[in-house]
Order: structure tokens, then C-alpha cells, then sequence
DNA sequence: GTGGTCTAGACCACC
DNA sequence: GTGGTCTAGACCACA
């Protein structure tokens, strides 16, 4: 976890969530670590990990079985694809072709660094 | 000013100071508005504006002369172009291709984007 | 604290800090106390704490761990070593010399100053 | 004058003419520029020539005879020395030695960094 | 008039 | 609980 970013930690390990379900590293229907499991794998306190899979949650991404754990629902995948997708396209591009303007960047100005 | 903003105060009335000299409203040397003139214009408390000017103050882009006013620094473009600039590719552009690569986006897919 | 002191409060307080790092009251990684806690034991607003923080954060002396509190960098002791040098060697020093001259004082004539 | 300085500007000017009498650029009984004429000279508001001279008037240095101007005192030049001189042990050399004493910077040290 | 500092008290996101 | 920001209002040195 990156403690001295701008994004809350929660939503670090949302993403961190989503990219392993993404990268095929738990699969559909598959039960993934318990609140406690995984705050203390990344050092974090459980209430942030519970923040995490209530976001998780609420977009349809994971749910829940009372007593048992989270799970990763069978349309995960699209979910995620298309949150990311949507994120990208109405939050993060218009910031991106602001900035660009301001400082005379094109789009091809970019692939320059692009690693 | 925006209220309802991940962005402070203070920094969105910074921004605005750097945008003010970017487009040559104010050039090198001049002087700027007083904080408490600043304050009454952009309805808020003179400390957030203060906080503002101390912060371009900090970054050299302006300067003060004791019992008189903040004054442009003589270098305040180049230092506002360089600062926007590094900010922009230390900070955004990994990010931004982080998420292309998640996306499968190409540089050139973004120019359907573009308005 | 001394209220009637040309310095500032709060750049009393970051002085404080640094010198428990200093005297190894405190050591790298150990979370210092937090903006109300000290606020409260030096008899100050929290904001002014909070500005001695957010200086010395700038400095690279401390760091926040969000929603946690403050901490000494690994780096801390030697930053402040080499702020305190710098800021004597280029401030402090030059002035030092300049009235010398003027009061026809050598760097031997201190000694007999010397408590 | 220097604008970004610790010291207050109407100090700055006092020390100014404090030179310039030890200077012997000005003597004992002559009269000194008035404060409109200074003011121009270094391009300061009067009200702070005004407020240099009421220093230097009160430690002695200069006197006024109304509706003609300021003149330099007779002992001038040894109320100057001795104002120096006092400041320099009561005021400035403690904290000097209090910097030394933590940077571990010894008298003899110092004669490395004179120019 | 100017900026610089401080207090008191509030609200917020986050852990 | 933590820090971060903001307001309101005050006092100060300085120009």
C-alpha cells in the first residue's frame, strides 16, 4: 500500500482486488480472504479492508454470504471492465486533455513516454 | 471558486494565480492582488488566500515586499510551465498508461476521445 | 513555548521536534505525538501544531500515515543536521563575519566570550 | 535595501547611516539628508526613513533641529561603536554559540569558512 | 494600507 | 481516533 498517495487506501485495495480478479488470479464464484486474512497481509487496519469490500460490494463486483466470506460474483469481471472503462472515459480524459491543452502536449507528443 | 471539490481552496485559487500569469493577465514584476482584495473577489476567508500565496511564494513563482504586496517573480512563467509539466508527467502519465494497459487503449484509440 | 519571542510559534515547536530527534528522544520509523495531543501539552491551537507539522513534512523530517499520524523519516537526523548546517553556514555566518569586521573582532577574540 | 530579509527595511536604513557615519562619508555636527531626499534615494516609502531617523535619534546617533533637519551628534561615533558592540555580545553571540554548540562546530572551525 | 500569526471552533475524509 | 481544510475574528510589525 502507497500511504503518501492521493487515492484512499481502501481504494488501493479495491483495485488491488479487482486487478487479481482480472489477471485470473481468483475466479468466479470463488470465495476470496477474510476482512482479517487480508488486513493483516497488508498491514492495514480491518475497517479500511471492510471499506474496501463494501465499495467492492456495492458495484456488484463481489458478495457476500453472512458468516461465511466474500465472494467474487460471476459477472465480476464484465463489472469490473466496464467500471474501469466508464472511470477512465468520464473522469480521467477530460482531466488528461485539460492538462494537455495547457501545456501543448498532443497525443502523439505521449508515445514519447510511454516506457 | 468550486466548493464541492477534491481540490482545496487554496490550491484551486493558486491555480487560478499561475492561470492569471500563464495567459499573461499579469506579467513579471507586477503586483498582485492584495489577500484581503482576493479574498472579498473570490468570496473567501483571507487566510485560505494567504495560504494560497504562501504557497506560490514557496514554488518562487511570487514574491513579497514587506508591508506592500505579493509581486509576479521574474521567472514565475518558466517556473509555472516546468512545475505543471513535472507535475503532469511524474504524477499523470503513469497513471494514465497504467490504465490504458488495463484497458487494452491504445495512444492513437485516444484520439476518438478527443472533443 | 515563549509567546514573546521574535519566532513563531510554530516554528518553535518544529525546533522542538527536531531536537528530541536530535537528542534520539524519538527515532526513525516511531510515531511522534499527535496534532491535538501536543497541541493540548504545549498549551497551543491545534492548527499551530498542525503548521509545524505540515512545515517539517515538507522538510522530509516527518511523514503522515493517513488517518494514523505522523512519523520520523528514516532520513530525519540527517536532514536536520544538514537544514541546521546550511541555514547557519549561509545565513548565520556571513553576518557573523560582517560585523566582526566592523567591530575589529578576530575569530580568536571570541574565545574569552566563550561561557 | 533588501525586501526579503529578516530585518525590518527602517532598521536596514538606520544601519545605513550608521555605516556612513563610521565611514566617515558624514561628521560629527553636519546635517544628513532629509527624510523625503533619502526616501527617493533608496526607494522606500518616507514613513520608514521617518521611523529609521526616530531610532537613530533615540539611541543618541543623530538629533533633530525643527523645520531644518537631522544632524549627526557629537559622539556619534562612539554611541554607534558602543550600540554595535552590545548587540553583538548580548544579542548575537549566544545564539551563536548555542549553534555551534549543536553542529559541533568549534571557534577555531569558523576560520575555514572566512571569505 | 500590507502581510504574518494565532485562536476558537467547525466539518470532512479516512483509518 | 487521525490529519486536512476552512471560517471568523483578532492582534501584531511593518511600509
Amino acid at each position: 500500500m502507497d500511504f503518501n498517495n492521493q487515492h484512499p487506501i481502501f481504494m488501493q485495495i479495491a483495485a488491488m482486488i479487482m486487478d487479481s480478479i482480472l489477471e485470473k488470479e481468483v475466479h468466479a464464484g470463488e470465495r476470496i480472504q477474510s476482512v482479517r486474512e487480508l488486513a493483516g497481509h497488508v498491514q492495514v487496519n480491518p475497517n479500511t479492508v471492510q471499506r474496501a469490500f463494501s465499495y467492492l460490494q456495492d458495484q456488484g463486483v463481489i458478495f457476500n454470504q453472512r458468516g461465511v466470506g466474500y465472494f467474487v460474483s460471476d459477472d465480476a469481471f464484465d463489472k469490473i471492465k466496464s467500471l474501469k472503462r466508464e472511470e477512465f472515459i468520464k473522469e480521467f480524459l477530460p482531466e488528461l486533455f485539460r492538462r494537455m491543452d495547457h501545456l501543448n502536449i498532443s497525443i502523439d507528443d505521449l508515445k514519447q513516454y510511454k516506457a
